[in-house]
RNA sequence: GCCCCUGUAGCUCAACGGAUAGAGCAGACCCGUCCUAAGGGUAAGAUGGAGGUUCAAUUCCCUCCAGGGGCACCA
């Protein structure tokens, strides 16, 4: 890769073992450019002095045009024609693989997302944990990691003994899954003046737990409903995870680790009787619970019931669970716990991503608990219908079939893309028109351009793609060649970060400098003709690859 | 009270300790015999307050203010 030349280059005129390069968002300051000089107490001596080794160094000079020093004492780097040309003959070469690398071969990531809940409607707050964990996968994918994409389903605990309670004294005559929820915020409503309840509640997940048969049918029923409904969202979204253990999975897995000596050494009674683990020695005042004062498992039992079995079938090297930041006390006490009970080799990295929640138009949390939540199903449902409405005014889709089909990928790539496209630590507030934008930084706005290009090109039927350099590109073609040689650094960064933003940022930039490019020269019958056609080629197919990354179909038109 | 996260333009969001803080939406103006106007262009508009570290701070540290989330028997 060109960035690592240039970094070992830098590292072998400096002496130095890290080097700092970045890509300047001005293009004006090159295409890469380092501060290593900066870091001494003369910044500019350092750096020409760095530069007249790197000018000498015969690795360098086939890429490099020039180098300069700039500002208070940056090192520019432009790169030279040949190697941004060169890098739209590699798109060309590897078409959909363009982006992929292998340096994640040989190691193993199990992502844990989507996650809903058994018995809840899957509302809006899924959505951000089934989009980003899925969109992480497709870039550890992309970088050749082996992945394991697990929905780790809720589908066990207390949540279950409040339900069963409410399904037992109230008699339903159907249960469906707006029944479910509608007696389970009717239980949190009662529980409010009969705190008794709730003891009732966890007397009825110990049943379960138990292995009573009759509340084990029940729950049994609640689960499949849910699943049949879920099945429903995942097929809208595109969306399959390679396993749903879900956590009743682990039962057995809990009961061996209650019965470990290893593990029980660790445990003290706490306050009101239950068993926790003390944390103090890594900082978190909260112990964990590891068994309640019935005896009965928590959410925590489970997580480190699953990084046990998850360990043992996959060993991976990292494990990220894209939850939200409601939960980072959970995650900080679980991933203590694993390291204090050595579930995981200390190597391993335990990663929680911790994405920032939807909320309400008045600026709270959505809560299932109080009944206030927006159905993703009717969200994607909206989405659709305004796509469709677009496609139809545009009329560049054929028949109802297309019209269809652009409904789909366009209503869901508003919604996926305007969840990716925010930075994953902070809070979204949820608001219907912006969530189905279609316009400006959107995902339609992506698809747009990529069958914008792809339209030209259909257009210029016949005629060659030239994959050369040209004499005179302008500034326009320059800049659209910088973007797409960047590509596969930021599939990089991005897994990197956990971030799928980062490449949202990229994707709308390179968008952006097309459609200027397009409103300002001419592409078809033009002096650069075959050129032009190469670079809507080569921008064409990126647009894609990132878009599949997220999870976004590109239309061939819309 | 303690612990996490977030305060950037009217609104919603970007920015790897770097160079002139990027966008979109809304509002103003312009571009239709021209390859898709789901587009392009012009102008206007912002780092919560006070300290500190650094050659350089939206970014790191301290403190104050504001919002969100969490703090043992929900997950």
């Amino acid at each position: 890769m060109i960035r690592e030349k240039i970094t070992d280059a830098i590292k072998r005129a400096s002496g130095l073992e890290k080097v700092n390069l970045e890509c300047p968002e001005n293009e004006a300051f090159g295409d890469y450019s380092s501060n290593v000089a900066l870091q001494g107490k003369n910044p500019k001596k350092d750096a020409e002095r760095i530069i007249e080794k790197l000018k000498k160094d015969g690795k360098l000079s086939g890429i490099i045009e020039r180098v300069e020093i700039a500002g208070s004492g940056f090192i520019n780097f432009w790169l030279k024609k040949d190697v941004l040309i060169d890098g739209l003959k590699q798109i060309d070469m590897a078409k959909s693989d363009f982006g992929k690398s292998d340096e994640g071969k040989g190691k193993t990531v199990i992502i844990d997302y989507s996650s809903p809940n058994i018995a809840k409607p899957f509302g809006i707050g899924h959505l951000r944990s089934t989009i980003i964990g899925q969109a992480l996968y497709n870039l550890y994918k992309s970088l050749g990691y082996e992945v394991v994409g697990d929905n780790h389903l809720g589908d066990w605990g207390t949540q279950f003994g409040k339900l069963i309670c409410m399904i037992e004294t109230e008699k339903p005559e159907e249960l469906s899954i707006e029944n479910l929820e509608k007696l389970y915020v009717e239980f949190h409503k009662k529980a409010e003046d009969n705190p008794e309840l709730e003891e009732k509640a966890r007397e009825c997940f110990k049943k379960l737990e138990a292995g009573d048969p009759e509340t084990k049918a029940i729950w049994q029923k609640c689960v499949d409903i849910s699943l049949k409904e879920f099945a429903k969202v995942y097929d809208l979204l595109g969306v399959k995870t390679d396993f749903a253990f879900g956590e009743s999975y682990y039962e057995s897995e809990m009961r061996s680790m209650v019965g470990d000596s290893g593990i029980r050494r660790h445990l003290i009674t706490g306050e009101e009787g239950a068993m926790v683990i003390d944390l103090s020695q890594y900082g978190i005042k909260t112990p964990l619970m590891f068994l309640k004062k019935d005896g009965a498992t928590t959410y925590a039992t489970r997580d480190l019931a699953t990084i046990k079995f998850r360990t043992r079938k996959w060993d991976p090297d990292i494990i990220i669970y894209e939850v939200g930041v409601e939960q980072n006390l959970h995650f900080r006490q679980v991933f203590a716990a694993a390291r204090l009970l050595k579930l995981v080799k200390p190597e391993v990295l335990l990663v929680h991503t911790a994405h920032g929640l939807y909320l309400a138009p008045e600026g709270q949390k959505f809560s299932t608990r109080k009944g206030n939540t927006v159905k993703l199903e009717d969200v994607l449902n909206e989405a659709e219908a305004r796509a469709e409405k677009l496609a139809l005014k545009s009329g560049e889709a054929k028949n109802k079939d297309e019209i269809d089909k652009l409904r789909k990928s366009v209503g869901i790539g508003a919604v996926k893309y305007f969840d990716l496209m925010h930075a994953t630590g902070s809070n979204v507030v949820f608001d219907w028109d912006k969530m189905m934008n279609l316009e400006g930084n959107s995902g339609p706005y992506l698809q747009y351009t990529a069958a914008r290009a792809n339209s030209v090109i259909a257009k210029a039927k016949g005629k060659d793609q030239k994959f050369e350099a040209i004499n005179n590109p302008n500034e326009e073609e320059l800049s659209i060649l910088r973007s797409l040689i960047k590509f596969p650094e930021i599939i990089k960064d991005s897994a990197d970060r956990y971030a799928p933003n980062l490449l949202c940022n990229y994707l709308y930039s390179l968008a952006q400098k097309f459609n200027g490019f397009y409103g300002k020269h001419k592409i078809i019958d033009s002096e650069n003709e075959e050129f032009r056609l190469a670079l809507a080629f080569g921008v064409m197919q990126v647009l894609k690859n990132g878009l599949k990354i997220l999870g976004i179909e590109t239309p061939e038109r819309m």
